[in-house]
DNA sequence: GTGAAAGCGCTAACAA
DNA sequence: TTGTTAGCGCTTTCAC
């Protein structure tokens, strides 16, 4: 030790990777940073590596197939000695006929087939909760924010399906007009639909937003239109990011466990790096949601 | 090319980079992502790294003096080509005194001395504006938010030294109780400093948050008083990231050259590891700021 | 023009 | 226990 702090020796780690066939990173694929979401996913994701002794390389995928794509075929991943993949622009069944020599664990969407690990989250029953959370408050006429059309089985589809699923259980008729698409998952994609919304004359009491930007876009053009999010309309959001704290009103939302997902998914991989070679099955892991009751709800 | 597709070949970075002593990386020091801030300047240094066909890894300092040393001296970091480091814990003057053999560009705050090239903001300058801007609309007990006493040249030292300058420069006699520290740098922050400011019955009819995300928790909290912000109390910040789009009224803020930074940080960087023997001389450019003028100090 | 070979720094296996 | 060596896959140099 004394003649490595005096002569200022490093190891060299390609030479090391080289040698032993492990570079100590793991690729963790997320669309964006921009989105506190993946932000705060991305920093659990590096705590729970580095308890691995594991780095941490975030790429960027913008939610786009072709990148996604591009980046599962690079050296890189295939350099790295595993990968967390936040699917987004691929469909599902894709991403299991890949031929991806990195063991890969996906994170976040239901997938129906393929051999690869999943974590995520309990989609369905969390927005069903939060659907009921509104009725529960006295709320009928609840918008459901964020709907996407084209989608197979992302996140979307299966929190529209936890809200109808709410409906239908409390004996409310749906109705199409009040299930809104955003053009995108932001608040300015949540701030437009809402406004749209309000200029087509569609009656509503309350929001229920897939995910928090988008309600806290909402709040912001209900609050501009002159109404008062908890007295005329209730709002919920859904991932818990620390914005939703810091909102006025505070805003609840449904923390689905995403400090949980990083957790497990890195722990998921650690194994299978380990254990490449035996194919085991498939694990599929979903970790707890929880009900967080704010101010925009409060009545 | 065709041999390539049908046999899956790779090519082993780990080889590539023993042999060729470029890893291709670089390694980007920041404290946290979860404050917009610093994800939104990661966006942008991946972006500006992946033009030059580099990869960005992240590290997260905390801000803490001890992690940033330890991340200094990782093999991980030696192993780089080069690293950004957002100087926080460390005083500036150690930074430089520190034998890193991989080419370092130091990253938004003033350093004195030292070899490291700088790329950083007018923090003085900008300041500066936003303080005028202030008094422009007629406020005269304009809250300083975020000061730092014990920091040495920090953008808090700097930032202030900006409000103090405008406030001489239209003749208002500085109030060293409008100065205030924030005991954290975000929204809870804010709006406790803030708190504190309203419970103490400091008068005050203007904020000039250090940055974005002490100004939104202080617009909530100055809300939840009762207070119009704008109308009673005009608010700006520092950073421009797009929460300040988004919240109610939209805020007032310096765009600090954010991506300018980014793009100039990287091309230095680039160019230091291209030159790496050949010692020029220390490097120290400023990105150009703009001031934003939204809802919170509309009047 | 094509082909062979040395060696980057490390680790694991083996020899002494 | 301590010391020696082969070889990971690549790139660059050198020989042909």
């Amino acid at each position: 030790m004394a003649a490595i702090a005096e002569l200022g020796y490093r190891p060299n780690l390609s030479a090391r990777s080289l040698r032993s066939g492990r570079t100590g990173e793991i690729v963790l694929m997320i669309p964006e940073l921009r989105n506190a979401y993946f932000a705060e996913l991305a920093e659990d994701v590096m705590l729970a590596a580095s308890g691995h002794a594991l780095t941490t390389v975030i790429e960027l995928t913008g939610g786009e197939r072709e990148r996604e794509l591009a980046i599962l075929n690079s050296p890189r991943l295939q350099s790295a000695d595993g990968a967390l993949f936040n699917v987004l622009g691929l469909d599902a069944r894709e991403v299991g006929q890949l031929n991806i020599a990195t063991p890969l664990v996906l994170l976040g969407e239901h997938v129906i087939e393929g051999p690869h690990d999943l974590v995520t989250m309990r989609n369905v029953e969390a927005a069903k909760a939060a659907t009921k959370h509104l009725i529960d408050k006295g709320r009928r006429r609840i918008v459901a924010l964020g709907a996407a059309p084209n989608e197979d089985m992302g996140s979307s589809t299966l929190r529209l399906r936890g809200y109808l699923a709410a409906l239908d259980e409390a004996g409310v008729v749906p109705d199409s007009a009040r299930v809104v698409s955003a053009s995108t998952w932001d608040r300015r994609g949540g701030g437009s639909a809402m406004q749209r919304v309000i200029d087509d004359g569609i009656e509503f009491d309350a929001v229920f937003a897939f995910n928090d930007v988008l309600g806290l876009g909402a709040m912001k053009t209900v609050q501009d239109a002159g109404l008062s999010v908890s007295r005329d309309v209730a709002v919920i959001g859904f991932d818990d990011i620390d914005d939703a704290t810091w909102s006025s009103p505070t805003m609840s939302t449904i923390d689905p466990g995403r400090l949980q997902v990083a957790k497990l998914a890195v722990e998921v991989l650690v194994e299978r790096i380990a254990d490449s070679g035996n194919d085991w099955s498939r694990k599929e892991l979903y970790a707890d949601f929880r009900l967080i009751e704010r101010e925009s709800t409060a009545r």
